[in-house]
DNA sequence: GCTTAAAACTTTAGGCTTGAAGTTTTTCCC
DNA sequence: GGGAAAAACTTCAAGCCTAAAGTTTTAAGC
């Protein structure tokens, strides 16, 4: 039996169902054990993982939200001390974003808390399940990346 | 080989990127073609199940998102002339939430075209891996709707 | 060199979202 | 029946998000 529209529509609803019961719990606990919240945390991983710092706009084309929205988070992240900005040579349009000492060792410990939770929600998952599903999402996601031409 | 938390990380993430990209595509979708929002098509969805109209709480309760949110999404779809609010029999409190005519005929519309968009996103999938994800996935939420204690 | 276009950002308006505080109405219970 | 507690909402402040418009600086074409 082949699937059907309906079938796919299901299992959407169930994607998003599980996706948004774990996002929401990691929204709480970085509020509740790190008074953070997502967007900051999701920069924060994005300016660990490129020690040298990041533009602006490489951190928007990172992330894949719009310039405006990290101008907002970046500032927020600023006032907390967990990141600064830098000047580029030879570029005075431009600002290097890249995260204080205090702000990787708040990260680090964030990451860790951050992987104790996911790995609680995906527990009772065999690794041939998590193997199965990773695959097929890959190919969701690198089909709507070519705009559906793929 | 067992299921390492870092396996798990990976999934999540992935699962994270190909949720987004769906969603991102939908929104972009609903905006272009209808000029509305996927949270107004949701609360749509909700009393279009429910035919005989909700209360703003049951439909806060339904979509799981705070009362306050809801008041002003439905204020919007008043405007629009997609839902009417009606006063409840007997508690002056509360309001009846329903699709108006025109709603109903709206939505009829947009759900049809949402079908479509998933059904093109989702492609490609066979029967199987859609009944693996979707059963593994229900997994992941119904232990976290449980506190984690399942 | 000058003009025009493009790039890197910021600002703005509008909408979504939450948690917390506030209002009105109903229920409980003595 | 009268007062306290609960329920159904709305309002508010703060943050997130986008698309669109605006600013400053750099690059390109002639």
């Amino acid at each position: 039996m082949s699937t059907t529209s309906k079938d796919r529509l299901r299992l959407w609803l169930k994607v998003l169902k599980a996706t948004k019961a774990v996002e929401s719990e990691v929204r709480e606990n970085l509020r509740r054990d790190f008074a953070t919240t997502l967007p900051r945390f999701d920069v924060m991983a994005a300016l660990m993982q490129h020690g040298k710092g990041l533009k602006m706009s490489e951190l928007s084309g990172v992330l894949k939200v719009s310039n405006g929205n990290v101008t907002g988070i970046v500032e927020r992240l600023v006032e907390d001390g967990h990141v600064l900005r830098e000047k580029v040579e030879g570029d005075r349009r431009a600002n290097l974003v890249r995260l204080t000492p205090a702000g990787k060792a708040e990260f680090a410990r964030q990451a860790d808390a951050h992987e104790g939770w996911i790995n609680a929600a995906f527990d009772g998952l065999t690794a041939d399940e998590v193997q199965r599903i990773a695959e097929s999402l890959d190919a969701v996601a690198r089909r709507l990346e070519n705009g559906g031409k793929a």
